[in-house]
DNA sequence: TTCCTGTTGGAGGA
DNA sequence: TCCTCCAACAGGAA
């Protein structure tokens, strides 16, 4: 410890998924402490920047909550503002509380499986260089790790469990919120604070998974602070092409609290408010209030969000008015959130795979994530057992299936980085076991690139769910692409916004253009024809690809191999699962030449 | 052991 | 708009 540690506290405040100044109570706990210099930063996290896949729409929104929060420090204390620091925080954070004598780091408790890993790695280091840790609870409800505990130490798979365990802890209640700082003490000043001495450690880029979106290299500087030494937000400097950003949902704290009072002010919606009935086909606006990314991002905290909409439930059962409950009910939508989180905390990397995870049914999906390599890491290359499957999968991935829901649906997700709940539902269930047959892992990872609010737990725990791998099981419950579209959503509004080119179809045909007869194909001035692949639409916005498959002939086939999976009854931790020897009882090993669920007879 | 419930299916009928 | 049936899963309560 340094000496005068204790009387004259340097506090360096990392925020991560943190990026707000309300109800922060690690954010708290740094004040309490006195700070003689307060020094508020973000890491360049290796994880964020090279190991997780994420499309320029998450990072422009991640961008904007940043130099929202830069913008609130400075409101506070003119020679505050967040520093940005483009390193990861193993290397970095060593040489600041070295360079700068820091005697306390506070951030807020992470438990997604990566973050533990980085945390548990940067306690250490600190406890090494004598620099004492505060951690603090904000990202969720509850304590996740506590939540597990108070359910005899298993992962919450259902929504009563999660419950059960809430009720023991504060009789089902959050911590209330906590209101923000009045001010916030200085920082060194501007000379102190230079790092020109330090020399920046290069970031391990290996494997890239956001290689796609990189226009150019991440650029090397020979100090810590970017390109103008000021530690300013790098806009241009993260090599990921933001002009590909085209979401119109914006990021910050400011505008979470925005949309949270506008939400809040229309008491009939948040008292009456029931998931299931709300629709995926509405946008402008949305049917529901679109804060998952400023939760995933904190900047909106999850507990003022619980007690706003609590003091409105509570003025409408005073009212005597119709309230909605648990779990279709707006809190029911986070406890879901929170019973994901302590679904993954126990589980930790297993979570997010079927291989090795308990609590994940084997099921024979098409493009299966492959074992561990030597290192004994899950890399994320797969299994092309199947050239078609294969191409399922990247029309599913860019929206020209041929089916005008699914397709509206991706084209929306990636255009906008969020589809509504339902629809989700849809284009999942369309992949795995109501279409495609193809691996949840595959879909997890291309909506973990693409949607502003992705969050690991939610993410995998969903397509677990859609996919009847974990968490749901009836598999015979299968959306249809076309029946359900038109459910909530007879005039294909949603079709006609995102595949532009079949605008003009009647109400009759815009589900199925296929069936449309050809002299109205070419009245309507688009013809059903090809595969979409950019060479076979060479008069692109007059075509519309034709159906990749029969649907009712695929889910027929879906079913049966959902059946035979669940009949074998295997898990992701079974060592029949981790030898390879699952394909003997699937019928579909080498030697017996099968073909997975398409050949197999009904059982 | 049976019975009931589980956030959000689809088709067909009254 | 609301019912029933379809073929039928898992987990927890009784």
């Amino acid at each position: 410890m340094k000496t005068g540690a204790a009387s004259n506290p340097v506090v360096l405040y990392w925020h991560r998924t943190d990026l707000r100044l309300h109800d922060s109570p690690a954010l708290h706990a740094a004040l309490a402490l006195n700070p003689s210099v307060f020094i508020p930063i973000w890491t360049w996290d290796q994880h964020y920047v090279y190991k997780a896949r994420v499309g320029p729409n998450r990072w422009k929104f991640l961008l904007e909550c940043q130099s929202d929060l830069s913008k609130a420090y400075t409101t506070l204390n003119p020679k505050q503002k967040l520093h940005v620091v483009r390193e990861g925080p193993q290397t970095i954070l060593p040489k600041l509380w070295e360079h700068w004598g820091v005697t306390h780091l506070v951030f807020e408790k992470d438990t997604d499986a990566y973050a533990r890993d980085r945390d548990n790695e940067i306690m250490h280091l600190a406890q090494k260089a004598g620099v004492e840790v505060i951690v603090k609870l904000g990202r969720t409800l509850f304590d996740p790790d506590e939540i597990v505990r108070k359910n005899n130490g298993k992962p919450t798979m259902s929504i009563a469990q999660l419950e059960k365990a809430a009720v023991k802890i504060n009789n089902g209640n959050p911590e209330k919120p906590l209101d923000p700082p009045k001010s916030i003490p200085d920082p060194w000043d501007k000379e102190r604070m230079d790092l020109s001495s330090l020399k920046r450690d290069s970031i391990d880029s290996q494997p890239d998974l956001n290689a796609e979106h990189r226009t150019k290299k991440d650029e090397q500087y020979a100090d810590v602070m970017g390109p103008a030494k000021d530690f300013a937000v790098p806009w241009q400097d993260i090599g990921i092409d933001l002009s590909q950003a085209k979401t119109p949902h914006r990021g910050g704290e400011q505008e979470a609290l925005r949309i949270l009072g506008e939400c809040i002010k229309n008491e009939d919606y948040i008292g009456r408010f029931e998931k299931p009935n709300t629709s995926p086909a509405d946008f402008e606006p949305q049917s529901t209030t679109l804060l998952s990314p400023h939760l995933h991002f904190g900047s909106l905290s999850v507990r003022k969000f619980w007690w706003d909409v609590q003091g409105v439930l509570e003025k409408q059962r005073k009212a005597k008015k119709p309230v909605s409950t648990v779990p279709t009910n707006l809190p029911g939508q986070l406890l879901f959130r929170d019973m994901y989180f302590a679904a993954q905390a126990p589980l930790g990397h297993s979570f997010s795979h079927t291989y090795g995870n308990e609590v994940a049914r084997f099921i024979d999906w098409h493009l299966q994530t492959n074992p561990p390599n030597q290192d004994g890491l899950i890399d994320g290359s797969y299994d092309v057992d199947s050239q078609e499957a294969e191409e399922w999968f990247q029309r599913w991935k860019e929206g020209r299936t041929g089916f005008p829901w699914i397709d509206a649906l991706m084209r929306q997700l990636k255009q906008e980085g969020w589809i509504h709940h339902l629809g989700r539902h849809s284009v999942a269930c369309f992949l795995t076991r109501g279409g495609c047959y193809v691996s949840w892992e595959r879909g997890a990872e291309v909506f973990e690139e693409l949607l502003i609010d992705h969050e690991v737990a939610c993410n995998v725990g969903n397509w677990m769910w859609l996919s009847c791998t974990a968490f749901f099981a009836q598999f015979y419950r299968c959306y249809s692409p076309i029946a359900f579209g038109k459910k909530w959503d007879p005039e294909g509004s949603l079709i006609r916004r995102y595949c532009p080119e079949l605008a003009n179809f009647d109400k009759k045909h815009i589900y199925e253009p296929w069936k449309a007869p050809i002299a109205d194909q070419k009245k309507w001035g688009c013809r059903i024809t090809g595969d979409g692949s950019s060479s076979s639409s060479e008069d692109s916005g007059h075509t519309y690809p034709k159906p990749m498959f029969d649907f009712n002939e695929r889910r027929e086939i879906c079913l049966t191999g959902m059946k035979h999976a669940y009949s074998v009854g295997l898990h992701g931790n079974d060592i029949k699962v981790k030898d390879g020897s699952w394909k003997k009882e699937f019928g579909n090993d080498e030697e017996a030449g099968g073909n997975g669920p398409v050949k197999r007879q009904k059982t």
